[in-house]
DNA sequence: CTAATCTCAGGCTTACTGAAATAG
DNA sequence: CCTATTTCAGTACGCCTGAGATTA
């Protein structure tokens, strides 16, 4: 103990500030989903498979836009889902350029479990609000990210 | 037109996540920070600089243990710093295994420009809350982390 | 000929693992 | 001998740029 006592906080000026605190909130989130079971399966996968359960065939580019992932990147996204059966890749006849991607019987099951996944993410997250205070953090998160990309999230929210 | 209109909102079951909009909300804030002029200083280089300016000098470990960076990253990070003139490295003389890390006049100044540009990442963030939802913002994102990861926040947070 | 879509190569970043070198 | 601190090599990821191949 001839030493001083280290700090051991974040320092208080980046405490202060929400967006800190956020992010250090996503690394911390990040750690429990490496304590998960994700069956392979990253963020960009299960926006994937969302987006094509909800609105069927799509383009690799209409995907891409929609979750904001490069489409240099939604390939390698893609051949993952393809190679586990998940997803189907055919050329869109009526544009040649384009392939229609499908998510298949597989690919539905699976999100679904993973969907459960990101739940129990989400509950172990947020575990120290009530149910109430959990409806106020996403309200305000979404109106703030509405500010910024409005395109992106539901009509409700923009303004 | 012959295609149907593309859905452009994030899928339904993801946007039903607070951590899922907090994630897209960081990717947006890396976003805003790219805009911003931030003098080569990154969020870690920003951490080390406050750090070495509430507690005086410090071993590169206990830096690491504080801000949560492991401390083969730090080596990159402090060698940026000192090569910019903003920090300085010596042995300590009491333990020759540690460095003793100090912040210059220079590195104090840079800090405070840096914690200027980072406060107007905040501003520009939340630009759509009113000042009490920010503070009730800042208080349920305190919340949270504090279940998860006690130590590093002062102990009002922590219950 | 130009533009759109998909693909690949590669840079830069954060986060982590494993191991070497030096010192207690 | 074993441990602690710093450092480096290397992996995996996210994010982005630029360029090629195919098709409209």
């Amino acid at each position: 103990m001839s030493q001083p006592e280290p700090a051991h906080t974040f320092p208080e000026p980046l405490l202060a500030l929400p967006s800190f605190v956020m992010f250090q909130l996503t690394r911390e989130a990040r750690r429990i989903i490496g304590t998960l079971d994700d069956q392979g399966l990253r963020l960009p996968h299960v926006g994937v498979l969302s987006c094509l359960a909800e609105c069927g065939a799509a383009a690799q580019k209409d995907i891409g836009t929609r979750l904001r992932i490069d489409a240099s990147d939604l390939v390698s996204v893609l051949d993952d889902l393809e190679r586990a059966g998940l997803v189907h890749r055919e050329r869109d006849p009526r544009d040649r350029r384009r392939y229609s991607v499908r998510i298949t019987a597989d690919g539905k099951a699976a999100l679904e479990r993973r969907l459960a996944v990101t739940k129990t993410l989400d509950r172990k997250l947020l575990a120290p609000l009530s149910e109430p205070e959990r409806a106020q953090l996403h309200d305000l998160l979404m109106r703030v990210y509405a500010h910024h990309d409005p395109e992106h999230l539901p009509s409700g929210y923009r303004g």
